[in-house]
DNA sequence: TGTACATCAGTGAACGCGCGTTCACTGATGTAC
DNA sequence: TGTACATCAGTGAACGCGCGTTCACTGATGTAC
């Protein structure tokens, strides 16, 4: 484990700065080597040019610190999330936008993709109030905007949300987890899926279709027979 | 760790009895501490009754064991679909029971289907091939029923397969992750992403519709016109 | 039928390792008088 | 202006632990003659 240079002392006031550098330490750990058994205590530290024992002024143990990662990576994640929203102006498409711009970002940081979705112990955590404070809020509002355009009722909206992230996520952790299947060369899939969410269920539901099963079936039977 | 009873020795012949009961007691741990912290050499040779070294008479290292454990769960998986597939005459009914009853497989073994997703190096692996010649092609048969039915064309197969597992294993992996989401109480909510993955692209095809973003998003405002 | 031997499933003890965490400590900096 | 003191970011050394793995070994069973 390669140190850096000593660090100079902080100065009086805060010692958050030096819970920056453990963040930003650990993160480019796992970035660095793709697999979380990288990111120990002692290598954390060393990369920041401290002792072990320094991280315990800052975090009450480990699984503090790595709470404290995924937080940050949801921030960011939330940020490239504005990023690939701005100047789209329609719903529909934003959506689209922020759900690409999601996998994006999972395929291109994987460990940490991965540690954010680690178990963590039931109830409120940081990491859950940084997620739906940020990212999640922010599909939601083009969701709702949607349903504002009359896509979906907005009783729907919170479900859809769900769909979306379960869609995006799935892709993603698919693509790192089985990195060998045929996904081809750009993000098309992902594309389709998270189209086929958007507007599958407002495509069946504007013509008229209702969600059950037979139903469904008989409609689409019929229409493949009309149209032969 | 309470240790079983010692078991006697296993007859000449074959040494697969043991290999067996390791990997069931590997398993077995997982499924009861749900962390995979819990399975240690250690602790799944006291639980099979046997010394840690036993262990490796049978798998070269215990990544060795874990792919095993994986492989087996697989199998079990292609069992769970093809029971969920048995008497279902309708392929795009098949197609959503087989989606479902893969998202229960998976959120009733949490700690397994998170370990069955880790990464491992790249090449073939036992695991994939397992993986591939089972759950994958049973997936696949269904999909390529549908089209046959006229429901994609041929070459999408392939495709269909991909989404419809990415969307299954993301709705079961974020259950899983954020149990605290508003999912409901039953699997209503995979199983409408499910039709959407199935139906969505069939129903925008039949209408004529491309996937083109800008062709899909004047195609419902026609529609949502139309409508009101 | 009896005996020497090969086989091989499983043992017992130990190895070195890196881990998370604790604890008494240092020493530079700011503050009170 | 000078000095004693409080503060507190960070240190150095060590703790006990459980881990994966190795290695020489045992002892029951089957086989050859």
């Amino acid at each position: 484990m390669r140190s850096t240079a000593k660090r100079t002392r902080s100065p009086r006031g805060s010692g958050e700065l030096l819970a920056e550098e453990i963040i930003e330490a650990a993160s480019e750990l796992l970035v660095e080597h793709g697999d979380d058994a990288a990111v120990s205590i002692r290598a954390v530290a060393s990369r920041v040019g401290v002792t072990p024992p320094s991280i315990y002024l800052h975090f009450g143990d480990k699984d503090e610190l790595l709470d404290a990662v995924c937080a940050r990576y949801f921030e960011q994640l939330d940020g490239e999330l504005a990023a690939a929203a701005a100047g789209v102006d329609d719903p529909l498409e934003r959506a689209l936008q922020q759900g690409l711009a999601y996998v994006r970002f999972a395929i291109a940081t994987p460990a940490l993709y991965r540690i954010a979705f680690r178990q963590h112990a039931p109830g409120p955590s940081k990491v859950d109030q940084v997620l739906s404070a940020s990212a999640f809020t922010r599909i939601s509002a083009t969701v709702t905007e949607l349903a504002g355009e009359g896509f979906y009722p907005e009783s729907d909206v919170g479900e859809v949300v769900l769909e979306l992230w379960a869609a995006a996520h799935g892709v993603a952790s698919l693509m790192l987890a089985k990195p060998d299947l045929a996904w081809g060369d750009d993000l098309r899939l992902a594309e389709t899926l998270l189209r086929a969410v958007c507007l599958g269920r407002t495509a069946l539901g504007m013509l008229g279709v209702d969600t059950e099963p037979d139903e469904v079936r008989a409609w689409l039977r019929d229409q493949r027979h009309a149209g032969r």
